[in-house]
DNA sequence: CCTCGCACTGCAATCGAGTGCAGCCTGACT
DNA sequence: AGTCAGGCTGCACTCGATTGCAGTGCGAGG
C-alpha cells in the first residue's frame, strides 16, 4: 500500500548528504560505532525528521531476518486464548516482531499445512499452544533448528522449552479443597488422552485420590472426546449412569465443566446442594455464571508474555539450553463448591 | 529460520535447466503462456519435486505485496473480537493472504503507532474494528488509497466500506421485546458517545422509544465510560439514583449488562422479577449466566469474512466503489427478561 | 618531508524473485 | 534462397537494505 511517497534509506542518505551506505550504518545500533558520531546524530535526526521507517521486507531479504514469529493455537475463539496471544502480543511489539496467528482445530494435517505456511513466510520461530501429544512434525522442526516454545503442554519426548500452568499442583488444589469441604466421592472429568493436559491433570487427580485415600473406583474417571461443553456434558452423563452417588466433580476445563452445568438443568440437579463442581483455566465472567464456577487460575497474560520472552531468547541465542517454567496456580472458591448434602460421604 | 538448505528459485531453474527468468515465468500461473508449454510443465515437476516454496520476502519486495493485511482491533481480550478474527482468518488463509493483529486499546496514540507499524510492514490493506468516531488517521489513510474496510463500526465523513451489524434494527428489537412485555420506563446504558456504536444505538433507542410513546425522560438514559462492566455498573448505579423506577433497562452491549449483573447482586435486585435487562452482541456463555441473558445475536464470524472478503476485492479492484454491508440480527430471548412486577408500568 | 596507521566513508555486490528488452531460432511465405 | 514474423528464452536491472572491501584524508611519528 504505497500512495505515500515510500520513504527509502536512500532518501535519508540524499537527504543528510551521505551514502545510503552510511545512513544505513549510523541508523543501525550495532554498526553505529563505525560512523562518525556527528554524521551519525545528522542521520538520525534527518531520518527523525523525515519520518523515516526502515522497510522490513527488504531488511528480511538481505538479514534472511522476517521479525515476525508464528503462534500456533488450535482456535482463537476459545476463550482460553486470546489473553495468551495478548501476552505474546505485548512483548513481542516492543522487542520489532510481530505474531502471525494460524488456527489449527486440533487437526494434525491442518496443523501441518499451517506451519509449513509460517515456515514459508520465514517466521523466526514458532509459540506453540496445541495440547496434541503425538508430534512427530514438532521434533522434526526442532531437529531442524527452529527455535521455538510450548506453551500450556509439555511435550515429552522432545527437549523443548515450555511455560505450562503446574496442572499437577491445580489437580491437587481443587481435589484438597473438595477433601475440606467434606467429600469423598470425587468424580474426574478428564481431557481427552490426545492431549497432554488431559493426561496430566489425569494422572494428577489419581494421585491426590490417592494420597488422600478417596473412593478409587475407575468409574470416577471419565475421559471426554474433546474439550468442549458437549464433551463435558456426555461424559458426566456417563459418570452418573455407573456411579449416580458421586458428590462432587473435578472437571478437565472450565468448558467440560459448563459441560456440567448442562446436565444439572437438564436433570434438575442442584449445584452446588446436589453436587460440586471445580472447572479448570478461570476464563472470563465465569463469576457470573449460576452458580459462579470454583475453577483453577491461571496466569494467561503471564504465560504469553514469558513464552514470549523465551522465544526470544531463543532466536537471539540458540545454542542456549532449553529452559522450561511451570507457574504456580491459584484456588478461586467461589459457588459452584459447598459440602456434601450426606456429610458421611 | 532456515536450518533447511532453503531452495531458492535459481536451484529450481539449474535443475530444470533453464533460466531462472524463465523458471519464474513457468512457476507464475499469470506469465506461464510466456513460456513454452513442455518446459513450463517441466519447471513446474522439478518445483514440486524438490519442494520449491517461493521466498514471499524476496518476492514483496519486488512487487511490493506482502501477502499480508492488518486487523486492528481494540483488544483481543473482549470476547467480542475473537470471532470475528476467525472469521477472517478463515477467508484470508485460502487466498493466500495473512493478518497481522495489532491491538490499540482504543487509544489514539497508540493507534496510530500501531498503524504505523502495519504499514512499515507493508500491509496491503486494513480492517479496522477500533469504533472510535473521530478518525482524521483513517480519513488520511483512505486519500492516500490504503485499500480498507471497517467493523462493526460506520465511519461518518469518509466514504469506507464498512460492514456493521444493523444497530438500528437492533434496539427497536430489544426495545419491541421489552414493550410486549409490559414494560413503558426503560432505561438505556449508551455506550461511549466517543464511539459510533455508542451513538447509533443511543439514538435508535431514542427512536424507538419515541415511536412507542416511551417515558421520554432524559435522565433514562446514561452514557458509560467504557464498553466495560464497570462503566455498566457506576451508569446503572446512576440511573438508578434518578429513576429507582426504571423496570428494565437496554444495555449498550453485553459487558454493560454484565456490569448491570454486579449492582443487581450489591443491592439485593432480582432480575428479571425487579428489572430486566438485554445486552447486545450475544457473547459466548451467555446462556450460561445468572439469569441467562437476553440480548441481541450478532454474526460475527460472517462479519469477520465478509470484511476479509470485501477487503481483498478493494485489494484487487482499488478503483471500484465503497460498497458498505448491514448484517441483520436477531433477538435472543433468555432469562432476564420478563413482565414488570408493576403491570400498570 | 615522507610514511604509516587509523577513523571514517563510499563503492559495489548481495539477498531472491520479477520483468522490460534484446536476441535467438524456427517456420512460413515470397 | 532470402526475409520476416513470432514464439521462447536469456540477459541484466530492479526492489531496499546490509556489508566486505577499498579507498580517502588526516594526524602522528620517524
Amino acid at each position: 500500500m504505497p500512495a505515500v511517497p515510500a520513504l527509502t534509506l536512500r532518501d535519508v542518505a540524499d537527504a543528510a548528504g551521505v551514502h545510503p551506505a552510511t545512513a544505513s550504518r549510523a541508523l543501525n545500533p550495532a554498526t553505529r560505532g563505525l560512523v562518525n558520531a556527528d554524521t551519525a546524530r545528522r542521520v538520525i535526526k534527518v531520518a527523525e525528521h523525515l519520518g523515516y521507517r526502515p522497510n522490513p521486507i527488504a531488511r528480511g531479504l538481505k538479514t534472511s531476518k522476517s521479525s515476525t514469529v508464528g503462534l500456533v493455537i488450535p482456535d482463537l475463539t476459545n476463550p482460553l486464548f486470546p489473553p495468551i496471544v495478548r501476552g505474546i502480543e505485548d512483548v513481542l511489539e516492543p522487542a520489532g516482531y510481530s505474531g502471525l496467528i494460524v488456527n489449527t482445530d486440533n487437526d494434525p494435517q491442518r496443523e501441518h499445512a499451517q506451519i509449513e505456511l509460517l515456515r514459508s513466510r520465514q517466521v523466526e520461530g514458532l509459540i506453540v499452544a496445541t495440547a496434541l501429544i503425538d508430534h512427530p512434525l514438532l521434533g522434526r522442526l526442532q531437529r531442524e533448528g527452529v527455535p521455538m516454545v510450548m506453551v500450556n503442554r509439555r511435550p515429552d519426548g522432545i527437549d523443548v522449552p515450555s511455560i505450562t500452568p503446574d496442572d499437577a499442583a491445580g489437580i491437587e488444589l481443587a481435589v484438597a479443597h473438595l477433601v475440606d469441604l467434606g467429600h469423598t466421592r470425587i468424580g474426574h472429568l478428564a481431557g481427552p488422552a490426545t492431549t497432554s493436559t488431559g493426561v496430566e491433570r489425569r494422572k494428577a487427580f489419581l494421585n491426590a485420590a490417592r494420597d488422600r485415600g478417596l473412593d478409587a473406583d475407575p468409574a470416577l474417571v471419565i475421559t471426554c472426546e474433546s474439550w468442549t461443553e458437549e464433551s463435558g456434558a456426555v461424559a458426566l452423563r456417563q459418570l452418573l449412569a455407573s456411579r449416580p452417588d458421586v458428590t462432587a466433580v473435578v472437571a478437565g476445563n472450565d468448558l467440560i465443566a459448563l459441560g456440567c452445568y448442562d446436565v444439572f438443568a437438564e436433570r434438575g440437579i442442584v449445584c452446588p446442594r446436589d453436587i460440586s463442581v471445580v472447572g479448570f483455566n478461570d476464563m472470563p465472567f465465569l463469576d457470573k455464571l449460576a452458580p459462579p464456577l470454583t475453577t483453577i487460575s491461571i496466569p494467561h497474560q503471564q504465560i504469553g508474555a514469558e513464552a514470549a520472552r523465551m522465544l526470544l531468547d531463543a532466536i537471539a541465542e540458540p545454542e542456549r539450553a532449553a529452559r522450561s517454567v511451570r507457574l504456580p496456580l491459584a484456588l478461586v472458591v467461589r459457588g459452584s463448591t459447598a459440602p456434601p448434602l450426606d456429610p458421611t460421604g
